[in-house]
DNA sequence: TGCAAAATAGAACGGTCGTTCTTTTTTATC
DNA sequence: GATAAAAAAGAACGACCGTTCTATTTTGCA
């Protein structure tokens, strides 16, 4: 379950041997607290933006009482990664899954992740600005978040896969060189709705979707794909 | 010409008044060999990771000595945005222009792209990693960075257009979608081949190309694309 | 209510950052 | 070769960084 180590310092062992009750404990609960304002302003300014400093004046706490939580800036860089990593299953993933199985869901997955990587007015995507900070960085925060992408990765070839053996996309289908494909799109929309701020990237995205879903799904009717719709 | 001031600092301005001669003064190669260093940091730091003091060390100057050429930080990072928009010309765009117009040449752009996105074993993109350092971050720097990029996908929409003027491409086809597509394949090339380290990442790029400009060619040969080529 | 443990604060550390000075060295021209 | 300007070095600045240590406060349980 945990991505490099069990748990963050000691505050997975009881608070004393006599208590084994569940009730988030203060001491968790300001923890989790830190954690999201964390993840608030890594997705502004990356997560190695992000400094203890800042971090404690926007909890309006001492540089010493956030630090002691993690031990380390980079265990805190681990704990973001993973909020994160909750935040995009339960806004992209979990959603999706209420649709039907296939190329609805599909769809719906791919309708989230655009949500996420760009309509969020502000906030930008961590997987995306973390890669970048981190693709010649080796260590525990770049396996964490290589994990967690892979994760997500895993998630949309498993609902390409399923799309298939339902005979909505062509058998001889590649899972993975559909999903690159597919992958580009949200980088590019992120590039250019977020830097060069292009009008209309979403429609673009979604226009490239639909080009490469008409490319891979089986021919029912026997009309070509314009070449540009919409 | 130059992009927000005329040209850094008062290098610009004439020796003394009676030397207009052209030969690069000894400053002026020293602050051309500083900048070719901080591209090469920059190119694995990225912009931000930029700092005077690591450039002066691999110079071996004093960290004055490197800043009195640039007056600030920010026109430093200006400079080696400048440089790397010449490096991605000589590199990419220029050899790219012996290929015969249309598809062609287009093929050939996208091909020396992918060698500077991803086959560069180290040093990533700076339009790339610029482009997640700043998005949320306006100024000089930012603007350095999108005019450039905006530059180059100028010359890639030009030789799209040219494609299709010449009947190689439908003449309904969106450029600019088309531009979006190839540009998600670029991205996600550079994220699985440096981040995730996927292997055959060049070949899933490649191939993505050959889909879209199977989509967008004018439909010579009877011939369905397959879903996988390959 | 009392007591131990957990949570937080506060001060200080060595380090690096960009930047500003002043001083020295190097360069280009007469 | 003398001279004035340009280039570089050197020292110092205030600010912030992550981290450590020691107090103090707050918490949870008997």
């Amino acid at each position: 379950m945990s991505i490099t180590r069990p748990f963050p310092l000691a505050a997975a062992a009881p608070r004393t041997r006599t208590s084994p009750a569940r009730a988030l404990q203060k001491g968790q609960q300001t923890k989790q607290a830190i954690v999201e304002a964390a993840l608030g302003l890594a997705t502004h300014l990356g997560l190695e933006g992000l400094s203890i400093g800042a971090l404690a004046e926007v909890m309006g706490m001492s540089k010493s009482g956030v630090f002691a939580h993690f031990g380390s800036r980079e265990e805190l860089q681990i704990s973001v990664v993973r909020e994160y990593h909750q935040c995009f299953e339960q806004e992209v993933f979990y959603p999706a899954m209420s649709a039907e199985r296939g190329v609805a869901r599909l769809r719906a997955l791919f309708a989230n992740w655009m949500q996420r990587t760009s309509v969020e007015l502000d906030s930008g995507c961590i997987y995306i600005s973390g890669a970048v900070e981190f693709d010649d960085r080796p260590g525990p925060v770049r396996d964490a978040l290589a994990e967690s992408v892979m994760t997500w990765h895993g998630a949309m070839r498993r609902a390409i896969t399923q799309a298939k053996e339902r005979g909505e996309l062509l058998p001889g289908l590649d899972e993975d060189q559909m999903l690159f494909e597919i992958h580009g799109l949200i980088l590019a929309l992120h590039y250019e709705a977020r830097f060069l701020k292009t009008p209309g990237s979403i429609a673009r995205a979604l226009t490239g979707f639909d080009n490469i879903l008409a490319r891979f799904s089986v021919p029912v009717p026997k009309r070509r794909p314009a070449a540009t719709p919409q």
